[in-house]
RNA sequence: CGCGGGGUGGAGCAGUCUGGAAGCUCGUUGGGCUCAUAACCCAAAGGUCAUAGGUUCAAAUCCUAUCCCCGCAACCA
């Protein structure tokens, strides 16, 4: 029998930067479901990949001295390392750098453009010169550029768009009779509510302002934008062409069975996405799921509290399925999860240590003390076992309705049901009484039999979860994996099995107090020798601060800022800026009005008659459509708090600082 | 009135769509047990389900208004 085929796909992560544990969760996620369906029977095919073209990651390379294509070798890289370093069983790793993908896109672009669906345009808006940027009128600030304040003029740019609204009718009708496209279905009606139904405008895409991307081949001066670019991705991974002589791979797995991304994206991929199909006469994904995404606690990111979180972090300390389980585990099914590591922590010891550890501990250590090993089944039965063995051959059941629905989340937790189950079962039949009684060896026996086998369903289940830990459970037991379509019965584990003689902890119990000192520690990754790092040399590290070293400068560049000290006369918030406080300075004779960003840190009362250090001859700026005309200098601290300079002793208001 | 999410025992959450005895995990307290990773098992305490109205035989759940938190956007010169 042929299996039947399941395509997934990830979001394609965007090589400006490492990604954070937020970005692994979706990852891990799909990971965990290809998994899954790959043990149900389904033929699988999982791919993920990188975004690698754009304006910004043209500027970030400038900035780091290299070409666009080294930067995101190397960021690509890094990025495939984390997902490997996560035991995710990926099938194709896409780069929309790889040459069969660009080819394929011009020949996407090129051939909605000779079927009338892509048209040469003019993308017009407000120009700044100075700033060479293009901004919506809602994006001026009081008319003015957003940037810098001055005037900007209407401008027109050539550009391509793609006709949404040909399509938009045709897109409404399939999302109405397809309820299961867009997931979680909240999300339905804000797509219909805010995009479709007041009608789609066109779609820009291309661009002439940055060069790092796909080149139209028809027109050199512009390069395919994101939105094309990025999302075929999904197809040309598979090897569509888009002049019909298609890859295997692509028969086989088109549509799409799921696309899994962050729910920020969603409009991307049920409106845009969908289009581009209909526009392309290729048959539309299955399902789009919108995932909640993973916050990192305790609010802003926070180095010192060892707050921003990377993955490769976590499974230093932790360990991969440890990690793998929080992140599923801890992520409802269409909330936003929170991650820190005290919660970290107590999960790990309460769930991991507690109920899964200590429960394959125990049994594979009563075996061998009871047994030396050998595990049989005697058929000693009573009336308590039924309540087990019917807890563990409806697990996966349970399993497979919350996965269907993608509640990876609800089905771990079945899985931890059976697990408690077990622990329970000990506590009521009472091995160690058994023990003392000879005559009751075969009943203890069957007891310990009972609890094996109720393990080994646990753990198959949890192999597309925790796959390293699983496989673990396994080796100590001397057996493999239960096929999926054998773990409704009870009774399958091979009578006479001698199970491991050192048991081996499976999850460590973890103390927050050293994980906390361990997360320290790595945050001054700078640091290369740091062996034994207690709280006080972390506390110590922590007050120092190190900066990027900026190019050195002359005498003469100093020279052009011109600093001086200012007397803060008046001081009031900003409406409608969360913060903003608005000064009046007084310099020498004159007055400045001064807009900063420090309402957090400081009260407007507290401000005036404060003494500042003001960088005075800066361009005027307007922010929040208010004039600024210099700037209050403030110390920074690595969690970003600020405190104003102030001259050391009383100096007038107006003295130079130099 | 920029967009969105949320307020449920001490903490973190489910339940809200499709009204019908307020649930889960952790923590706390008491007890049990000793095979095991100070673990496991049992029991208890603890909630006016943000507030105020309304609909209903019945509201955490539906309607209206209000308050408060948090993201995003904008703004940190």
């Amino acid at each position: 029998m042929d299996k039947k085929p399941y395509y997934i796909t990830t979001a394609i992560a965007y090589t400006s930067g490492k990604p954070h544990i937020g970005n692994t969760y979706e990852i891990v996620l799909a990971d965990s479901i290809a998994r899954y369906k790959r043990m149900e029977g389904f033929d699988v095919f999982f791919q993920t990949g990188t975004d690698e073209h754009g304006q910004k990651i043209e500027q970030k390379a400038e900035a780091a001295g290299v070409t666009p294509k080294e930067f995101v070798d190397d960021i690509a890289s890094q990025i495939m390392g984390i997902w490997d370093l996560m035991n995710t069983s990926y099938d194709k790793f896409i780069r929309t750098t790889d040459a069969d993908h660009e080819k394929q896109i011009q020949k996407i672009f090129k051939k909605l453009y000779e079927q009338g669906d892509i048209y040469k345009g003019e993308y017009e808006g407000m120009y700044c010169t100075p700033c060479e940027s293009f901004f919506t009128s809602s994006q001026l600030v009081d008319g003015k550029c957003p940037d810098c304040g001055r005037e900007v003029q209407p401008a027109k740019e050539e550009a391509y768009f793609l006709k949404l609204s040909k399509y938009t009718d045709r897109l409404i009708e399939h999302i109405n009779t397809h309820p299961e496209f867009i997931q979680p279905e909240s999300r339905k009606n804000e797509m219909m509510n805010n995009f479709l139904l007041p009608g789609l405008s066109d779609l820009c895409v291309s661009r002439t302002s940055f060069k790092w991307g796909i080149p139209v081949d028809f027109d050199s001066k512009h390069v395919v934008y994101v939105w094309i670019d990025a999302l075929s991705n999904y197809i040309t991974g598979l090897g569509y062409d888009a002049d019909g002589n298609h890859g295997e791979l692509y028969k086989k797995y088109w549509p799409a069975d799921l696309h899994l991304i962050g729910k920020d994206i969603l409009r991307f991929h049920t409106i845009y996405w969908p289009i581009m199909l209909m526009a392309l006469e290729v048959p539309l994904p299955k399902q789009v799921f919108g995932h909640p995404w993973l916050l990192q606690g305790g609010g802003k990111m926070s180095k010192s509290t060892g707050n921003v979180m990377y993955a490769d972090d976590l499974v230093s300390i932790l360990g991969v399925d440890a990690v793998r389980y929080f992140v599923m585990h801890e992520m409802p099914f269409d909330n936003d999860g929170v991650i820190t590591w005290e919660l970290l922590v107590e999960r790990i010891n309460s769930e991991l240590a507690n109920t899964l550890g200590n429960l394959v501990n125990r049994t594979i250590s009563m075996s061998n003390k009871y047994f030396d090993g050998i595990v049989t089944n005697t058929g000693a039965k009573e009336e308590l076992d039924n309540e087990l063995s019917l807890t563990a051959i409806k697990t996966s059941g349970k399993v497979a309705e919350k996965m269907k629905e993608l509640r990876v989340a609800d089905a771990i937790s079945e899985i931890f049901t059976l697990f408690k189950r077990c622990n329970k079962y000990i506590d009521e039949t009472m091995p160690w009484v058994l023990a003392k009684d000879e005559a009751k060896k075969d009943r203890l026996a069957a007891v310990l039999y009972n609890l094996t086998e109720s393990i080994c369903i646990g753990a198959s289940l949890l192999s597309p979860f925790l796959p390293e830990t699983s496989a673990r459970i396994f080796a100590q037991l001397n057996t493999t994996v239960r096929a999926y379509d054998r773990l409704d019965i009870f009774g399958e584990y091979p009578s006479g099995t001698k199970v491991t003689e050192t048991p081996e902890i499976l999850f460590a119990r973890l103390d927050i107090k050293e994980v906390l000192e361990k997360a320290e520690a790595l945050k001054p990754a700078a640091a290369p020798d740091t062996k034994e790092s207690s709280s006080e040399i972390a506390a110590l590290e922590d007050t120092a601060i190190d900066l990027d070293a900026k190019p050195e400068i002359t005498y003469d560049d100093f020279a052009k800022l011109q600093f001086q000290v200012g007397e803060i006369m008046e001081c009031k918030a900003v409406e409608k800026s969360k913060k903003l406080l608005c000064s009046q300075v007084k310099i020498g004779n004159q007055m400045k009005q001064i807009v900063s960003g420090i309402k957090q840190y400081y009260s407007p009362e507290e401000m005036v008659g404060k003494k500042v250090m003001v960088l005075v001859n800066l361009k005027p700026a307007t922010l929040a459509g208010i004039l600024s005309e210099g700037m209050l200098l403030c110390a920074e601290d690595a969690d970003g708090n600020l405190a104003l300079v102030v001259p050391e002793k009383n100096m007038p208001a107006g003295a130079e600082i130099c």
